[in-house]
DNA sequence: CGCTACGTTGCAAACGCTTACATATCGACG
DNA sequence: CGTCGATATGTAAGCGTTTGCAACGTAGCG
């Protein structure tokens, strides 16, 4: 066996020079197909794989990408990064995935120093924090996509968030509800994000459609955590004057509620309706109506999208709105008759 | 502002030899305090930051360890990857993700390549089907850590999977249950492993020693998935004569039986009771009872074992149980009276 | 005062690949 | 036939680090 086959072995073996092998097995033009075919076999027999980080040296690219996300323990993160993998494993490039560079820890200089020099390209999740960051990257020329926030530096995938608010709430509007909570909050970690404000404004706007006028004692924080969740709900219930539903801008949150509620013997959705926001794997387990986004597959298209601009095809087009859909459960019902 | 400064940059400006930048930079002994001091502050003032391909194909260690996983959508998997993902992230080294290499999608030897000479080390998570390939990095000398199986050639990381088994089914036994359904089944992707028979073994003894036999129409394959959990439940519930409990090996198709129940109009615990497996981090929200095992922890630890490794500390020890609990929740209780 | 030993630096050779440029071959075309 | 263009291959100069080895003080010692 001994050790690893370098391309001077493989060159040597097919009886060609270094520069060749090097063409022939990155489908170059100009290789006459007999020297690749040649070429192939040499490199096979030998076990030959490329040093990734001679190329890399050689040729300035990396074939990485970088996934920078603000907190990796949530469902959506997850889910987003199993979409990336997905696709990123087909076109051949590696995943590299960081929590470093967030304003918070460091300084945001991290951001580009964090990934200097070892992608090709960074796919930016709840991209806010990173505005400026994104700019530095946008000066280094380094392609970005950004994931679920909108981000004016770059090309931006995400939902209509506002609209994601009004359908939940519309929702339970027409079941009949007309005092209803709205759990959102600051991110996990601290970040500020302009997601939360935007399903509140859906959440307004629906309400306003039915002349009804934002209670601020119905808006509470879940913080975006199952645990979160409950506790914010347990508060909620006990209140003198709780509301009958709740639009929860995670599923998770949602989850806390439902945790809430059956410790304090309030059924769901006779008492008290939940919908949530994701459609995460185990809502549908749960009977938690909800409102879905597609976060698995706009992994794959960020990582598709990173993939096209790497390429060299331009950049489609800078704003992807993603569809989202109501699904309606077992969590929302019509309220009590008082 | 301008291109990135190299680290010939670095050696004028703080008046040294590359040499000595290369070194100060990297906490060498020989070097003079002051002369590190002035290269620091050079470095510093240029944003300089060592290129990651240059460096590691000059040292020929790349500060990344390769993380290969069977499936990367399960909770069990994704908790893997944060745990890992926290620990390297506090030692300064990169996380490369792949699942590639698995036999049935390549041949075996893809295992190596995929991640030749671009790990220092290689984190197997459930690595049952790399039996052959880890003999292979032993081979090649690459450092491996395996998770959640037990493997010869490499230090392991795993809980008593037997003994798993044997507290579920015991706690089902000690409510009074006395035909009890077993979920299992090949992992995801059709793997082989041997942790499902381990947990069926702990079940089987568990049976035996209140004299009950196995009965096999009760031992039922969810795929370790919710919808597969759910499908098998919705069978099994509508047999003549059906189990009054189950045990799922995973809290997923705990999640699936919960659902086929609610479907099905099964109260639990009241008319089933379900145990499921890993702790989910939904699982205690939707009052599952299960075997908690710390796979966040687990996650670390293969992280820090690894980190260890690259630091030259001999590897501690070549296998690592991991505790597991039994916790009770509402969806286990005692069987109603016939 | 000459030596040795040790701490500190610089020199220059890898590391394994990519790629601009030069060279070679071969038909086709005027 | 000579020339040109297109195809095919080779030559060699990097790419930005790391590191073995040599060189250079400087202080302690006999």
């Amino acid at each position: 066996m001994a050790a690893k086959a370098s391309i001077v072995d493989v060159a040597e073996r097919a009886g060609v020079s270094v520069a060749t092998v090097s063409r022939a097995l990155r489908n170059h033009q100009y290789v006459a197909e007999a020297t690749r075919a040649r070429v192939r076999e040499a490199a096979a027999a030998l076990h030959y794989v490329a040093d990734a980080n001679a190329s890399r040296l050689a040729s300035g690219r990396s074939n990485t990408i970088g996934l920078l996300a603000p907190i990796l323990t949530s469902w959506y993160t997850s889910e987003i990064i199993v979409g990336v993998e997905e696709v990123l494993t087909d076109v051949g490039l590696d995943l590299l995935i960081s929590t470093r560079g967030l304003p918070h820890e460091r300084n945001e200089f991290t951001l580009a120093s964090a990934f200097r020099q070892r992608v090709d390209g960074v796919i930016l999740v709840d991209a806010f924090v990173y505005e400026s960051g994104a700019r530095e990257l946008m000066k280094a020329a380094t392609p970005a996509v950004a994931l679920g926030e909108k981000l004016d530096a770059v090309p931006s995938l995400c939902i209509d968030n506002q609209l994601g608010g009004e359908l939940a709430t519309r929702h339970l509007l027409e079941l009949g509800h007309r005092r209803i909570g709205l759990m959102g909050g600051p991110s996990a970690r601290d970040v500020v994000s302009t997601v939360p404000q935007q399903r509140t404004a859906g959440y307004a706007a629906a309400l306003a459609s039915q002349r009804i006028k934002v209670d601020k004692s119905l808006l509470v924080d879940g913080g975006f955590t199952i645990e979160g969740g409950r506790r914010s709900a347990r508060r909620l219930l006990s209140t003198p004057h709780p509301p009958t539903a709740i639009f929860c801008m995670s599923d998770e949150m949602a989850f806390g509620v439902l945790q809430a509620c059956r410790e304090l013997g309030i059924s769901v959705p006779g008492e008290f309706s939940v919908i949530g926001f994701d459609d995460h794997s185990v809502a549908e387990a749960v009977g938690l109506s909800t409102i879905q986004q597609p976060v698995r597959q706009m992994g794959n298209l960020a990582a598709r999208l990173m993939a096209d601009v790497l390429a060299g095809h331009d950049p489609v087009s800078s704003y992807h709105p993603q569809a989202i859909t109501l699904i309606q459960r077992w969590s929302t019902g019509p309220p009590r008759r008082s």
